[in-house]
DNA sequence: CCAACGATCGACT
DNA sequence: GTCGATCGTTGGG
């Protein structure tokens, strides 16, 4: 379970941490997922082994960051949609340029914690993002994806409450 | 080569 | 709450 692990960055030496509190889930048969068509140069390390970050870009300004959780070939990925600041909030104001609103985004994310392509493809286990396993606190709902208009049926969005 | 389409964000009413 | 900007990637000709 994501929900309540963390992701922990060093970019520049700034140290930033953020706990996930909602995710949603991309599978290989699933028209929506990025690795529905097959690997493309964009999408090749969501078709790498579960704990690889896939990073790509989106509307051609924002970076979303997903971790891979199926085996190698297979294109399965959780992206990280939102989370709220654990270290290093000071940064992430600076990288966002505000006070607010630093991570309830998959784009807003990224900027807080410095991810961008250059990070597509390294490992969450011994690269410069890390992920840290973690206990949630609350409950978890589930609803349908965000942003999508494909097998939108597929109540794949889970968000951690309270 | 060219056109269409987004797993979004921020400004605005 | 609504709406437009924005540009890399993709797929077709």
């Amino acid at each position: 379970m994501l929900l309540g692990a963390r992701v922990r960055t060093e970019v520049d030496g700034n140290p930033t941490e953020v706990m996930l509190t909602e995710v949603e889930a991309y599978g290989s048969d699933d028209e929506a997922s990025h690795s529905f068509r097959g690997v493309k140069r964009a999408n090749r390390s969501m078709f790498m082994a579960a704990g690889t970050l896939y990073v790509y870009r989106s509307y051609g300004v924002h970076w979303c960051a997903n971790v891979v959780t199926g085996p190698e070939g297979r294109g399965e990925a959780v992206l990280l949609r939102a989370g709220v600041p654990v270290v290093g909030e000071a940064f992430m104001r600076i990288r966002r340029g505000r006070v607010d609103h630093l991570c309830d985004g998959p784009g807003k994310l990224c900027q807080a914690l410095g991810i961008s392509g250059v990070h597509d493809g390294t490992s969450l286990a011994t690269g410069p993002v890390r992920l840290i396993p973690g206990q949630a606190s609350g409950r978890v709902i589930t609803t349908p994806r965000v942003g999508i208009t494909k097998a939108t049926d597929r109540l794949w969005r889970f968000v951690l409450v309270q």
